[in-house]
DNA sequence: AGTGCCGGGTG
DNA sequence: CACCCGGCACT
């Protein structure tokens, strides 16, 4: 794993270039082959990657140092033996400082940038802005060409930085299913400008379906040429528009939403390697109580889900509208959500506090008188001290941050106990929630000490039970006995009487000792049954 | 070991 | 609920 990381971090900077088509999930198949996406050599040397060949899908254009030019992503040239120009500016964080990769390239621009604003490496091409102007592909060798006259212009060759994000991954192999995929396209690209490095991460080559391309270049086109005026924004006004569903980018949701594309049902595992990534040792400590919640970002929404799967349905039907039957994902949910991580100790206790009574702990009630508490009973007094706002807290508005939600209460005490913790929480799934097959898996297992122990046996209730005995025991007529019985169940739990509960012995002679053995059918039937005995009570 | 009886199983 | 019994605590 770890040299896995390693070589995934490494190859964080790279840029994949070009539409390919391949798997009919681009979106997760991108990430799915994320890790495994790193440097080919050939781009590491400045030519341009394989897998770039083919049409020109999209182009933008890159403020140089004031002068703009306008770059092709791809070419147009398109029969696949991708060494176009554009190509070269593929390369990019592979030519600049690779000694200090998470202080530049990818890594800033995957924890700052905002959709419209590139940041630049090591301090070049700052604020430059990003162009999309894909509605005229014929232009693009002109502009290539132009843009690389521009950038030998501005920087000499030998310090040529490469240009950040300068490259959009593009999931391959879009179905060209009409307007819905457009949008997802459109979505697609505009998010991956934004986390360029790691989301949606292409890998291999292959030439893009001319139905592929054609509608990447109607969807971006109709999308963003109204755009004319060059510098992209995407702000929340955007939103209003219509046919293009847009999730809420405000900058506090941002960090997460860079973050969200990963929610997989692998998301532990991609999580993981995104926050090693990310430099972010955070994740690495990651309480086994934090438990990974996706929180949807559509703006209005604080959806939170347990699964990735839920929270991807939730946005697929409620959001975007698609059937909800279908399984069928083209990722575009994944741009809607983000994982939030939550301290499931306190969604527990939240649980545990609408329940009456925990099951197993049906011991001592909490209120337990102080002679029977000489033990270790801080779960119950947390249980009952503690309430803390749990469930309100994600029901209001779920943290788009961290849920650090303190408790110490977990829900069962005998075994580690799966609490599906998904939709039930807080009300938050309301019926799209998680597949089946995926609960177990969100489940959160607690386990702590079994609080048997907790109520094993000072004799303290039986001393307390001698002082005030009473002549019968258990004898249903006797006042004062049903009142003992009552203090008794007053104090002992209503369930198990636990040892040292026991009841002592009667010092009255019984059946067996007066009858004998030999006269057991004269015994009262108690006393043949082994139960206390009813006719010499004490 | 003998005794009392609790808890649980069975019908 | 009646009946029975394993098992535990107490003597």
């Amino acid at each position: 794993m770890d040299s896995r990381y390693i070589l995934d971090k490494s190859s964080v900077r790279t840029r994949v270039v070009g539409v390919g088509s391949g798997g009919a999930d681009p979106c997760r198949a991108g990430r799915s082959v994320l890790h495994d996406s790193r440097v080919t050599p050939v781009e590491k040397n400045g030519t341009v990657p394989a897998f770039t060949h083919g049409p020109v899908l999209y182009k933008f254009v890159v403020d140089v140092g004031g002068s703009a030019a306008e770059v092709d992503g791809g070419q147009t040239s398109a029969k696949g033996n991708g060494l176009s120009p554009g190509g070269r500016i593929s390369q990019d964080g592979e030519k600049t400082g690779r000694g200090d990769q998470k202080d530049i390239g990818s890594t800033g621009i995957l924890k700052r940038a905002s959709p419209t604003h590139c940041p630049g490496i090591n301090g070049q091409l700052r604020g430059c802005f990003m162009h999309l102007d894909i509605s005229n592909p014929g232009k693009q060798a002109e502009l290539a060409n132009s843009f690389r006259a521009a950038q030998v212009q501005n920087v000499p060759q030998t310090e040529r930085q490469p240009l950040p994000s300068s490259h959009i991954p593009v999931p391959r192999n879009r179905k060209p299913s009409g307007h819905a995929d457009k949008e997802v396209m459109a979505a697609t690209v505009l998010t991956s400008l934004s986390t360029s490095p790691l989301v949606l991460y292409p890998t291999s080559a292959s030439t893009v379906p001319e139905p592929a391309n054609r509608a990447w270049k109607e969807v971006l086109s109709a999308s963003y040429s109204s755009s004319t005026s060059g510098n992209w924004s995407w702000d929340a006004s955007d939103q209003s528009v219509p046919s293009t569903p847009s999730p809420p980018l405000s900058n506090d949701t941002n960090k997460n939403f860079l973050l969200s594309p990963h929610g997989d049902d692998i998301s532990e595992d991609v999580t993981e390697s995104t926050h090693f990534m990310f430099e972010d040792p955070i994740p690495r400590k990651r309480k086994n109580s934090m438990k990974v919640m996706f929180k949807c970002l559509w703006k209005n929404c604080e959806k939170v889900l347990s699964t990735s799967s839920g929270i991807q349905r939730h946005i697929r039907t409620v959001h975007l509208g698609r059937n909800s039957d279908s399984d069928y994902s083209d990722g575009e949910e994944d741009f809607y959500y983000s994982e939030i991580e939550v301290n499931m100790d306190s969604l527990t206790e939240g649980l545990s506090s609408l329940t009456p009574t925990s099951p197993t702990t049906a011991g001592p009630p909490p209120v337990f008188p102080s002679p029977l508490t000489d033990v270790p009973h801080s779960d119950h007094i947390n249980m009952n001290g503690s309430q803390t706002p749990a469930p309100t807290l994600l029901s209001q508005s779920a943290p788009s941050t961290l849920c650090h939600i303190r408790t110490d209460h977990a829900y069962q005490a005998t075994a580690p106990v799966s609490v599906p913790v998904g939709p039930e929480l807080a009300g938050l799934g309301s019926g799209n929630g998680t597949r089946p097959g995926t609960g177990t898996g969100n489940g959160i297992s607690v386990s702590w000490q079994s609080p048997t122990v907790i109520f094993k046996g000072t004799p303290g209730p039986v001393t307390h039970i001698r002082t005030v005995s009473i002549g019968e025991k258990r004898q249903p007529t006797a006042n004062t006995l049903t009142t003992v019985t009552k203090n008794h169940a007053l104090i002992t739990p209503p369930a198990k009487s636990v040892p040292g509960t026991r009841k002592p012995r009667g010092e009255a002679k019984k059946c067996r000792k007066v009858y004998g053995m030999e006269k057991r059918d004269m015994w009262c039937t108690a006393c043949r049954w082994k139960k206390a005995c009813q006719r010499f009570t004490d």
